[in-house]
RNA sequence: GGCGACGUACCCAAGUGGUUCAAGGGGCGGGAUUGCAAAUCCUGUAUUCACCGGUUCGAAUCCGGUCGUCGCCUCCA
């Protein structure tokens, strides 16, 4: 019996989520369409069910989670064109941009990638049972390369994901109607090659793959005919899901073709005042996430896509990043007190250490006693990331608070473990507060250095003169050293133990 | 025209019938701490959930209507 309650874009409604075989979650998302950079779009819905995959994953289930590449497509073909580069070698290329992309921002890679252009056999096959059930048509003639068109009418439950009436349709309102089709709604499973088109030999002659298609027949290649969870941006589900159900069910004889259907919500730009600002590839202002990953830490960039809910829109803005990248920054300096309390020879369970000092040491124990289910149960309710960051920051709150007892911290080390590991949970499920405090601080320090022109040593070299200047108790001498500092963009910290310092970062 | 989503404080945002349910983050005000700062902590910031009706002992949460924003209706994460 699962705990997990998720959101079925089928039933519109929340609901427990059973995989068919209990322990074990197959599981199928819609990649990307590889003629271009990965933008903060598409990386919301990769995020999306990054996190779904990690919390399975978490819960100790056996997942297999495909991701596919699109990489035979009009656009791809255009592109290549454009560009007179093979089409296959500019989607090798942009698939290797994201794969590099996504794993800077974190993401675990998928078991299974499969690509469209390695599994075009297959694809044949399925559009072939299409036809010999009566469910799919050919126009044309073979030497030129035939059109093979799903039928729509053969399939009674068309509509059923999208909620949408096949009479309700607004055909050619947007995109002229194909004579050739029998019924508006039909839609090319199998495309005759126009010349010069990248194409493959099929009964029909030659000719490529239709959109949806490829998604039938990989998801079935990989994960079977029934699947627990298919997945992809809102946009997808009419038609690009609608179409996957009809072929991949009249294809054969099981039912259902996916039991869940997950959704994300779309990314939108705003302004830093809130204003909608539309992205697009017209507009040239679609941001790149390699572009932000060379500004700001992947844990911030993480924050802001899971600080709401995953089916939510989501506005995003230059100040909203900022804002995160300080967020981020207040759990690594959490962290970084626990590694180095925890850095002590324990003396004592944390348990007892809590018990002699009390107070703040107490509420810290309980907090990370609670923490697990806490986090646990905001996980499993539709994967709540939004609380489950909460029960992190509440976490950080407790331990800075616990951390401004100093006469503490040589006792505390195992409370200090105790805390780390849940941090680490964090990390593994959500990618936010795993790192090591030193990695993440210098990572981002330098990042910051790099886009202010400066160097460690120019920075220390001021650091130290305040610091002489602060040693001859020269106050002033030591605030105008500061303020030279702060117009670089660092900030400096006074502590017991010195002074330490740091780039501003908004 | 059809289908659907959303509207919670200055901003982001969770919460979808009742035990502090108005979380959490940012901002702003006050305080502790600090040589002064920064960071951190404490504290104040929505008697109220777009608006109007209704159901209910009880609603931000359910129903109806109004206004507004947005998505989809064969390119889309």
């Amino acid at each position: 019996m699962s705990d997990i309650r998720l959101y079925n874009t089928l039933s519109r409604s929340l609901e427990p989520f059973e995989p068919t075989e209990p322990g074990r979650v197959r599981m199928y998302v819609c990649g990307m369409t590889v003629y271009d950079y990965c933008h903060i779009g598409h990386a919301r819905a990769m995020m999306s069910f990054d996190v779904v995959y990690r919390w399975l994953l978490e819960k100790g289930w056996d997942v297999t989670y495909v991701r596919n590449h699109t990489d035979v497509d009009d656009k791809i073909i255009a592109r290549a064109t454009e560009l007179g580069e093979d089409p296959l070698a500019l989607s090798q290329r942009f698939i290797e941009y994201l794969d590099t992309d996504l794993a800077r921002l974190g993401l675990r890679q998928p078991d299974v990638e499969p690509r469209v252009s390695t599994h075009i056999p297959q694809i044949i096959a399925m559009v072939q049972a299409l036809v010999d059930r009566g469910h799919a048509y050919a126009t044309g003639d073979v030497a030129d390369g035939q059109d093979v068109w799903f039928a729509v009418e053969s399939y009674a439950d068309y509509g059923a994901l999208s909620g949408k009436k096949l009479g309700d349709l607004r055909a050619g309102e947007r995109v002229a109607v194909d004579d050739r089709k029998r019924h508006p709604g039909d839609f090319a499973l199998w495309k005759g090659a126009k010349p010069g088109e990248v194409s493959w030999d099929s009964p029909w002659g030659k000719g490529r793959p239709g959109w949806h298609i490829e998604c039938s027949v990989m998801s079935t290649e990989h994960l079977g005919h029934s699947f627990d969870i298919h997945g992809g941006g809102i946009d997808l589900i009419f038609p690009h899901h609608e179409n996957e159900i009809a072929q991949s069910e009249c294809a054969s004889d099981h039912h259902p073709f996916a039991r869940y259907w997950m959704h994300n919500g779309h990314l939108t730009l705003v302004d830093d005042d809130g204003s909608p600002i539309k992205m697009s590839k017209s507009l040239g202002n679609a941001i790149r996430i390699r572009d932000l990953l060379d500004e700001v830490p992947a844990d911030a960039l993480r924050i802001v896509y899971l600080e709401s809910h995953y089916r939510s829109p989501l506005p995003f803005s230059r100040a909203r990043l900022m804002d995160a990248v300080g967020s981020a920054e207040r759990i690594y300096l959490a962290r970084e007190v626990l590694e180095t309390i925890a850095a002590h020879e324990p003396a004592g369970p944390a348990h007892q250490v809590a018990a002699d000092l009390g107070g703040d040491a107490q509420e810290l124990y309980d907090r990370v006693q609670a923490f697990p289910a806490a986090f646990a149960a905001a996980m499993n309710e539709d994967f709540n990331t939004s609380n489950a960051l909460s029960e992190l920051f509440e976490l950080t709150r407790a331990v800075n608070r616990f951390g401004n007892h100093k006469k503490w911290w040589k006792r505390s080390s195992a409370l200090a473990r105790d805390a780390l590991r849940c941090f680490d949970l964090s990390g593994r499920v959500l990618g936010i507060g795993g790192q090591d405090s030193e990695q993440f601080f210098n990572t981002l320090t330098d990042t910051l250095l790099k886009k202010g022109g400066l160097t460690r040593d120019v920075v220390e070299e001021l650091i130290d003169a305040r610091e002489a200047a602060r040693g001859a108790k020269d106050w002033g001498r030591a605030d105008e050293l500061r303020d030279e500092l702060d117009n670089l963009g660092v900030v400096v910290m006074d502590g017991a133990e010195g002074t330490r310092w740091r780039m501003r970062s908004a």
